[in-house]
DNA sequence: TAGATTGTTAATCGATTAACAATC
DNA sequence: TAGATTGTTAATCGATTAACAATC
């Protein structure tokens, strides 16, 4: 009896699909709490930002739960996708490091709303260690494994400097985490069957600045252009 | 005369590329602050958590800034990147709600660094204009207009509650800024020729979320192949 | 039945990767 | 020259899109 021989079958969704999912069950939240309660691929497509296309295609991979001529009925397919992502159940999370970001993170009210329970706010600087945010005490970092085992955390946020980025994720990985959201602007390296997603503010700002540069080039070389017309215009008649 | 006839050639870099250009660009630094004067493709992929030969394709378009056999200068690369980034100017910032997470954004030293200069604060909040945040008066979201123009602000920040994401996306792209990184978690829509960005905490989490339960599962169901390997055993002795 | 809309197919597009000729 | 490493090619892979048969 090998693991494939398992009775489930295993689906095997597109990362960039699974990406999608969240924003899909915040577009059926809300048009659920606009009292709407049946909806076109369409209708979903253009509240979640994407075409009707890609959303049919994303929702496919997850099962057939619309109605052919009909559309969708926006509770039912809103818990198909929580189901299928893992809202359904509670997820006990760590935020390292209290600093501005730290405090951002802890008070941000969309993670409680959507299962993710913050159980402990860990920081390596004992003067934090009075402090009380958002109603959680901030405990010293060597506190993390008695912790993630206690409550079984299997989700770490790191929002330390880039510096102890790296440490953080050994202490959380040993500590039986196998899911990291990172804050901290560097790269940080794990071990296989641990997941990592990054979040870097200054580079999302970087990424813009390049496109508003190829605008403003844009804008320069077209104006360029039109004097250099107007300069030909005016040289055929000197 | 026509647009395309410019002496300009313009080179076409693929997002992906785009977006991983700023990773490359903080490896570079770190490089350099360590008193490395010279890498290979594969030492400055391994700091920036790539591959070589995506490193080295991502490279090429840009230009030829290496040396066969050798590697490339990291002062020099660093230069030619920040330059293509378009990080070697001076962006101004805004950036419109003052909450929790505009507090961490204004103070976030990431962002000097690399260019950006948070020229304004903006909270529709009366009670918030009092405030100074990392040396920046807190002000009304009214004056985002005469801000905007008087610095011309580019770029903008939307830190505010989901509900309130659309209307200050339309008012600024009315005082003329073009790029918008929204950490807001909704999906806001502008005209053409203004690039958004999206940060999504829960939504980030959440795919953490997906995969961890995929572990879970797939787990559970390795465990209950072996107890079935197991009981197939004991059965034959039955 | 006629109109509407899903779920799927197939074509297209873009990104990744390995391999290696070019060249220092 | 020999060894090293880039820049590019070509193959592969994954994501997007349009179109439409299936079906309510």
């Amino acid at each position: 009896m090998t693991a494939r021989s398992s009775s489930e079958t295993t689906r095997v969704i597109p990362e960039a699909t699974v990406a999608r999912l969240p924003v899909y069950l915040r577009a059926l939240t809300a048009l659920a709490d606009a009292g709407i309660r049946t909806c076109s691929s369409e209708d979903l497509a253009t509240a979640a930002g994407v075409n009707s296309a890609k959303l049919r295609k994303d929702l496919s991979y997850l099962g057939s739960y619309g109605t052919r001529g009909v559309g969708y009925d926006v509770d039912y397919l809103r818990y198909q996708i929580a189901r299928e992502i893992g809202v359904t159940q509670d997820w006990p999370v760590v935020i390292v490091g209290i600093g501005n970001l730290g405090h951002a993170l802890a008070n941000y009210s969309g993670f409680r709303s959507r299962g993710f329970r913050v159980v402990a706010l860990l920081d390596a600087d004992p003067e934090r260690h009075e402090e009380i945010v958002a109603g959680v005490p901030v405990r010293p970092f060597a506190d993390l494994e008695a912790i993630a085992r206690e409550h079984a955390v299997a989700i770490g946020v790191i929002a330390t400097p880039a510096g102890s980025a790296q440490d953080v994720a050994d202490q959380m990985v040993a500590a039986g985490i196998t899911s990291i959201l990172n804050f901290a602007p560097a790269v940080i390296s794990v071990p296989d069957g641990v997941d990592v997603r990054k979040v870097d503010l200054s580079i999302e700002l970087q990424i813009l600045a390049y496109h508003e540069q190829r605008k403003a080039h844009e804008h320069a070389r077209v104006d360029a252009d039109d004097h250099g017309a107007a300069a030909l215009a005016v040289g055929g008649d000197a």
